[in-house]
DNA sequence: TGTTAGCACTCTCCTCACGCGAGTGCTAAC
DNA sequence: GTTAGCACTCGCGTGAGGAGAGTGCTAACA
């Protein structure tokens, strides 16, 4: 029975690295001349012979080189994440992307997925947080005209729900300030879910602001049915164009309109649960249109242990080691800008 | 001296809509053919020689038929604004897709992204209402946290700016309902920037609660800074590659990260003004990468006679008649949705 | 004078054959 | 177990030849 040894191991490393860096099959002279193993051609096509029966390499065709399969670059992966990834070569020059940064949330997604892109050049995703049910905190009408105000809901996940309300026929500002406050204590601490239900008990001991508190009530349970979706961005889309793997037209229009249609991607990257690092290669992916794709992700946390994802898709034939470690110092950036003390919506 | 007369104009219209349909450059026979008005191929040579000699036609090598030049398109598309333009043929079903549809403004600005694009196979551009400065109507500030609170400014054109501040120690929800209501006689009428100038003089005579003014003024300064770009949604980007004109891989990827710079975009589309309809035709449009594309925009408008823009951007053999048919509709679509008595952000 | 049929000519695109080069697998020698 | 040598395979780039589409021109016709 044949057996990976050491040797062997070197050589596929090699191999997967030439591969990553060139896209062009690698062959036994390559090998042995470029990464000085001490083995002449002849060795090393013997050793690839035995990778190739082991599973680890194809041939494109007989007279061409060998290309790493999928098993191995998940050999590769698995012995990478488990020494330790983060080589955290330029994190301070990453970082300095986000310097001065502290605007709304989506802006720092966007932001994000640019920079991702940017550096890795790949294509980049970035999920914003998504946690449990939020809990109220100050439920407040803002006057917007004579007979409409704004509704803004302040949750313990600093979340902050808005939209516009027909309040009837003339409310001052002082009126609606006093229902806010008697709503606000009334629904302290208490999910939306649970204010959809207790609104109508409420309405019935307060009396006189009917109309307001239907329509809040409206519009509380219309976003329970469609509760907010989560923010993505996505960036560098047309990084993948660059790469041979996509030199055909049909292909990648397939991609593209895979990217864009948002709900099925967000599903795609989200599917990676909650771990730290997921990386999927090719048919791991379980999505046919991304057989010669890779997808890696990292999960970043907000304050109330909401969890946000990062992700990065590219050829299987991806950097891993470089955009794990890219993944991992963004993860940590927004990590730090979302539960530090700086603006956030 | 040569000059259009009525046959030759149906001859060019003829091979626009020929070339428009296939893509493929249109031969003499092909017109005598297909669009019988009872001239023989030889006849209809000898006029495509005269337009080309006028600059309607280019032949891309001698022994192929005749492309359309920009200025065929030109002619093609006033001929098409000047006539009315909106054959209203389905007007029925494309309000159908929005139905029902009554969110956020960034919903409805997104959805309708992906509408015209999926009904013209062509690329969206929809860019949010924006107007003239907006005038202040309300300040007011919500509790978030023990040392947070919310600032919500609600304008004329309803537009709402929000972002969290540091307001010091200790403030109750009572004390910052106070402030707002100084804060909100104080200002009203006043546009961002006077505010922005007005504030210190305020914070003079208001005593005590100076740290939360001065939040306030590092909020609004930094707006002023960087206005929030209006809110762009891109639909359909993958599309164009479905398109001959696009087979070449470096074209396509030029076209897309230039999709992809959504400033750039945004002034590209939004450069067209506030006329009702533009139409840019391949070197029209100033861009070099977009040498072979046309810009089709229209505007709709949302109260307060803030201008939104809508806009497809596909081959120069596009087909205007129906983009312009599609982009009246929903813009009218549009228009109403935003001036309705619908929910608003 | 405008229209049409006929014809020679041009140019692209497709196909196919050919040769080069890269790479392998095998055998035999070290 | 390692290495040198060699025959063999196969993709890829190049170039020639042929088919097809379309033009421009000339001459005949109404």
């Amino acid at each position: 029975m044949m057996e990976m040894d050491e040797r062997k191991m070197r050589i596929l490393q090699a191999i997967i690295d030439d591969y990553i860096l060139t896209g062009v099959p690698v062959g036994s002279r390559t090998i042995s001349k470029k990464y000085d193993m001490g083995l002449s051609s002849a060795t090393i096509r013997n050793e690839m012979s035995d990778l190739e029966e082991l599973g680890f390499l194809d041939q494109p065709h007989v007279s061409a080189g060998r290309i790493p399969s999928a098993k191995a670059y998940r050999l590769y992966v698995d012995s990478l994440l488990k020494t330790g990834v983060i080589p955290d070569d330029s994190r301070s020059s990453i970082g300095r992307h986000f310097a001065g940064r502290a605007h709304q949330m989506e802006d720092v997604i966007d932001h994000a997925a640019q920079v991702i892109s940017s550096l890795t050049h790949y294509t980049a995703v970035v999920l914003s947080p998504k946690g449990m049910q939020p809990r109220i905190q100050t439920v407040q009408f803002v006057p917007v005209s004579a007979e409409m105000a704004l509704v803004v809901i302040v949750t313990d996940q600093g979340v902050v729900r808005d939209s516009v309300i027909h309040v009837g026929s003339q409310m001052d500002s002082d009126t609606l300030y006093a229902i806010s406050r008697t709503l606000t204590m009334e629904l302290r601490g208490v999910t939306l879910q649970e204010a959809c239900e207790l609104l109508p008990e409420i309405a019935g001991r307060i009396s006189g602001n009917d109309r307001v508190l239907q329509e809040l009530y409206g519009y509380l349970s219309e976003g329970q049915r469609s509760p907010r979706r989560a923010h993505m961005a996505v960036g560098g889309t047309s990084n993948m164009l660059a790469y041979p793997e996509y030199s055909d037209v049909d292909k990648a229009r397939n991609f593209l309109s895979l990217m864009e249609t948002r709900d099925k991607l967000a599903e795609i990257i989200q599917g990676s649960g909650e771990m730290a690092f997921t990386v999927r290669i090719g048919p791991e992916t379980g999505i046919p249109e991304m057989a010669d794709c890779s997808i890696v992700t990292a999960s970043y946390s907000s304050r109330g242990g909401q969890q946000g994802t990062i992700g990065v898709i590219g050829p299987t034939r991806m950097q891993y080691s470089r955009v794990l470690s890219i993944l991992n110092i963004i993860g940590h950036q927004l990590t730090d800008m979302f539960n530090g003390d700086e603006n956030k919506k």
